[in-house]
DNA sequence: AAATGAATTGTCAACGCTGTCAATCGGCGC
DNA sequence: GCGCCGATTGACAGCGTTGACAATTCATTT
């Protein structure tokens, strides 16, 4: 005997529930794994005998028996404020199909990384891993996962990969949404603020706002585009930079809140009134975004909707249908335009 | 044969790592588990075995054999900005005793929260569960879980509980901290933005500022205390009530930072000087505190540490020793007071 | 009614590890 | 050198489930 003599009731096992649906538990195991093959009848009386005795499968002895584990990693660096929105929706994907999510904080600067990833893969048997940025450019982590013959899916990482699919928001769509609200009310020249060199989303704020400015048939200042890095500070250096040019624009355009607020900041340092003498948008709809004033006009981004496709991702991957689908899937969600009070008609001088 | 004749190199089993070290399994099994009674020339050539092999236990086998789990619950409502770097700080603690981490979402308002309670600890076999707020004050996660003789670890509960443990921050000392701060620079007159009621937080933290008001033989004007909900647009609301005061006070203390970041809008709506005329500050360090001009004075929370502890706590609990050690471990962590732009020297004419 | 084959169900071993308990080892006293 | 005892080590069963495959059932066909 292995187990003391307590009192308490132990919790049903397989063995349990097909003695009361009178099957072997075989049977029971078929219903639970929703296979083909059981009459009507007998799975409703195994459904029953599970409800009656609220039986739980064992997930260990699921994972030990099918070798598999039941367990989606989600590997991230930088706790940002959209992580835990992200991990709630890939975890809501992931209870519809009875998995769990293991979400594991990485170091972008172990020179171990490898190692660390190696090591938690092998240890919880993961299905698949979900890669936040940083963590999906980098080579290492890829290829240790690849090595591992581990499904990855990268989150709008700056570069693409062949192999894996990838989530990603269609930044520039919205960008160029955005502008054109400004080009609408009158403004023409306008101020960048881009966010750090090599991501993509840098890239893609940018080439929307430029798409938006040569639809309408206006030039781009380069003196009124400056390199930020999606950081507050830095932000405050750029609308230093741009505000100070003799040639004031009437709106500036920032690639995140962050650098939106701190134009906003930098504004109201140099005795600008907003909006009237300057718009200023920003991106993310950051909490931040409302909690200025003016509110700033941004781009929301479905984060919770990523976290859902991405598990969902991992989940279609069939390994015996030879991985992934081809083309690689690569989901682009839209972003939903927010108009705050941070926006205003041109001043008329400067229509 | 169960297993396709796959070329890979399979994982090593600890089978494999006894075979190399010319021991049986079951010593293995001791070296890994850290066990006495192992000699250490044999301990040696198990641990040589183990790297060489590059061995990962089967966490699936470990559990199920030895019915544990090694998995630890982290239940949250509300995903906010704190939960990453909450979760990011109970990782970390978990790593060192080779435990892991489930987080999982839950809703406090479903009337089944109960049931899905059970589900998860009993589906996952958890050896125990952090709950934050507001999870931690409800009556039938508590009953689940102590039901199932789950050991679980209260964050900043409401209402402390006798069987249970939990992790607090001396909210009060900070206030008083950041209150007297106020009052060395000459403010008499200070506004007060309550929290939601019946948080913890917010009566610790008013707490902590009526303490430094009457240490100084200052008393608390109720029309300048005004309850919010620790939002922002709520905070709006207060912030114009008590400043749209006859006797306006040239000082407001903010409950958080949501609702100090309120109160410098309607500040510079009313064309109030910030921070000559006014200062301001709130609480937890959010994001939003240096993102606004001027910065918010604030108190930050060791929300890291709070996580660390929180897994610490239930790594200690010994079922075999009776559970808790008494009395109830309740460990406070201290804050750290963060003074910043939003505070000056009262104006002359109100001292 | 017997034969046929597809559909359904069951048997048994194995997954990789740990608990129990028995076997072995090594040192010490006499 | 022998016996004894505590310290090490090993043998073996079993944790709860699933994969492979065998057995059984049942509706058809002839």
């Amino acid at each position: 005997m292995r187990r003391l003599p307590v009192p308490t009731r132990e919790a049903a096992t397989i063995e349990i529930v097909a003695e009361q649906a009178g099957v072997s538990a075989k049977t029971v195991s078929r219903v639970i794994n929703n296979e083909r093959g059981v009459r009507t009848e007998t799975r409703e009386r195994v459904l029953a005998a599970i409800e009656k005795l609220d039986y739980q499968p064992n997930l260990a002895a699921r994972g030990l028996a099918g070798a598999r584990s039941f367990l989606i990693g989600l590997f991230y660096d930088n706790p940002g404020d959209y992580l835990s929105e992200f991990q709630t929706g890939a975890v809501q994907r992931c209870r519809e199909s009875n998995l769990h999510l293991m979400v594991e904080p990485l170091d972008a600067a172990d020179p171990d990384l490898a190692r660390a990833v190696s090591t938690l893969i092998r240890q919880l048997r993961l299905e698949g891993v979900i890669l936040l940025p940083p963590l999906s450019d980098l080579p290492e982590v890829r290829a240790t996962l690849a090595a591992a013959g581990i499904p990855a899916v990268h989150i709008a990482p700056m570069h693409r990969q062949d192999d894996a699919p990838s989530v990603d928001t269609d930044d520039r769509a919205a960008a160029r949404e955005l502008t054109d609200a400004l080009i609408e009310r009158g403004h023409r020249r306008i101020g960048f603020m881009l966010g750090r060199a090599g991501h993509r989303a840098t890239e893609q704020r940018y080439l929307g706002f430029a798409d938006a400015m040569h639809a309408h048939g206006l030039a781009v200042d380069p003196k009124l585009v400056q390199t930020g890095n999606f950081e507050f500070t830095e932000g405050l250096e750029c609308a230093r930079s741009i505000l100070s040019n003799p040639e004031r624009p009437t709106a500036i355009f920032a690639s995140n809140d962050d650098m939106g607020a701190a134009a906003v900041c930098v504004a109201r340092q140099m005795d600008i009134a907003l909006p009237q003498q300057l718009s200023i948008v920003g991106f993310d709809d950051a909490p931040v975004a409302t909690m200025i004033w003016p509110q700033l006009s941004t781009v929301r981004q479905p984060v919770r909707s990523m976290g859902r496709v991405a598990a969902d991702l991992i989940i279609q991957h069939k390994p015996h249908l030879r991985g992934w689908p081809q083309p690689m899937p690569r989901p682009h969600l839209d972003l939903d335009v927010i108009l705050r009070g941070s926006i205003a008609a041109a001043p008329t001088d400067a229509a």
